[in-house]
DNA sequence: TTGTAGGCGTTATCAA
DNA sequence: TTGATAACGCCTACAA
């Protein structure tokens, strides 16, 4: 690897001189600008970002922490990322954390010790643990809004009522609400907005909880199908609970929509492929991992943000599972 | 942040004392050591890695390049990376590449900048044009093994026969293979797989191709059924293809498995979302980037790995399109 | 307009 | 057993 001594001595000038070229700043004559871009080429000379960061206690990076990337949740909030990251010329490191506060502290350790420039945590950790260099900023992407920290989310509750109305809308009469997990935020906000959009509409309703995970989903809804038959339309607090139920409904030769209609929240991939396909209200993940990208490197780079507080809107998907 | 230099004057010793004890080499009294700990402890003070990483030329992160990270295959491969990275006290940085080798380029250009000490490439991307910092070892992952590099796929040709005698063994007389984009080396094993298979079984056969996403495979679908009416058994180049061919055949009322069978190729979590569930050659995804690791981790630290090319062998699948 | 030199935080060499 | 010190590659005063 070429240094920038390489490129000094190739040039005929002296590194300062390169430099200054390379950061553009200071005066250099259009003669030696011109060897030193020559000399760079010449030696295919490319920066040592290292060094820099060495030098400037920044490297560039910014660290990502998902709970678990395998979560077809994350995928699409880590492409957006990166491709954000990318052209402010960031790039990004990964950690999957399994929503452990302490995997979580490890990683912020490693980024602090890195000199990541700024760190976006998703998950559901308590967030009153997280303890990074002090002016690293952080921006917390899907959780909760009680802490001070930046935030980007989508909304949750209102999402859920859009979900419940819909169901009203397409006729059904009674309704069951799976709900996620206690500790997760979102999964509280949905609760509240469907609660919120049925009593207002003075219908009773049926409260189920399950985990956010397929098979979890599937031993719930046998369960659920075999307690409850009047049941004709349900608003899962995820498209995973929902698909679980599908395929429970499904095996159990319920038509769907025309004796059940299914309604899922998060808009993944896999809503599409599963027959009929998924009504869902999505998020908009992309949007949200590149607002939330954005919003970090306005922080680093000490531009004033217009807003510090995100919360974006989700929007319902009508497909093959409601009428 | 609290440096050596610190530590030092807080323990009343030298940096080179310091150092001494962080790395547990050359000799430092019991006395010294014991002031220096508690130094550390109090100032919490962690290693700087970006000096580190400046003067050893090496920096204990890993690069990962996948085509898209969004796609269902590599969030798993991505997260045993991860796992056994982080267990060998490796990070990783990550690049999605869109199967595009000057954005490859750009990732390995970044990545060299940055000192990193090996890297696994996944994808179709032509390796002629990639360039690396000359002893940075590379493995390749999920790719032709045409290369010099160390390379680690699974078994492709052996699955796709697996497949085909699956198919022939459940009573399929008329079997179509929907191959994947001739660009893509396992692919065409999994085409020399089929051909070979049924040949052998002196059956004729029908090939169609699609690209490895849904809607493409959906439109291919539905031209197959309306051209074909007798195929009684259809082994896919991969999951999403299947998937697709599935939710056709479902909106058609063709009857599965009684009137049509269908084979995947991959066992992405998907397939067990639809329903019915996706019968499927499984690769063994988690391991393939274990294995991966463990290889440019060996490569990395000098150590002689046992092989440097690994085939690992797929797994039957069977669930509710075959019958 | 250009070059010299010191420092970013660590490690390793060499004297003491 | 310990401490100066040079070096890793880059950047920025400061001097020239």
């Amino acid at each position: 690897m070429a240094t920038m001594r390489d490129v000094a001595n190739e040039a005929g000038v002296s590194v300062a001189t390169v430099s200054r070229v390379l950061n553009k700043n200071g005066y250099v004559s259009q003669e030696s600008e011109l060897k030193v871009i020559k000399a760079i080429e010449k030696l295919n000379y490319k920066p040592n970002a290292v060094a820099r960061a060495l030098f400037h206690k920044t490297s560039k990076m910014i660290g990502l922490i998902v709970p678990d990337i395998t979560n077809p949740f994350f995928p699409e909030l880590a492409r957006a990322v990166e491709d954000v990251s990318m052209i402010y010329g960031y790039k990004v490191l990964l950690g999957n954390s399994d929503g452990n506060a302490e995997k979580e502290q490890t990683y912020l350790d490693l980024f602090n010790q890195k000199y990541v420039d700024g760190v976006i945590m998703t998950g559901h950790s308590s967030e009153k643990h997280i303890s990074l260099h002090a002016n690293t900023p952080v921006v917390v992407l899907d959780r909760a809004s009680y802490s001070e920290l930046p935030t980007v989310t989508s909304d949750n509750y209102e999402g859920a009522r859009q979900a419940t109305k819909l169901l009203i809308e397409k006729g059904a009469k009674n309704i069951a609400h799976i709900r996620g997990p206690r500790e997760i935020t979102s999964a509280n906000d949905r609760y509240r907005g469907f609660i919120d959009e049925i009593e207002e509409n003075n219908m009773s309703y049926i409260i189920e909880e399950s985990a956010f995970n397929l098979a979890a989903a599937e031993e719930v809804a046998h369960a659920f199908f075999d307690k409850f038959t009047q049941i004709d339309g349900i608003f899962c607090s995820n498209d995973t609970i929902a698909v679980g139920f599908l395929k429970v409904a499904l095996k159990r030769g319920i038509q769907i929509p025309e004796e059940l209609q299914i309604v899922g929240f998060d808009g993944v991939a896999f809503g599409k492929m599963v027959y009929p396909e998924l009504t869902t209200i999505a998020q908009p993940i992309y949007d949200l991992g590149a607002v939330a990208s954005r919003l970090l490197i306005k922080l680093i780079e000490n531009e004033e943000p217009e807003q510090t507080i995100y919360e974006l809107k989700t929007r319902v998907i009508q497909r093959g599972t409601t009428r």
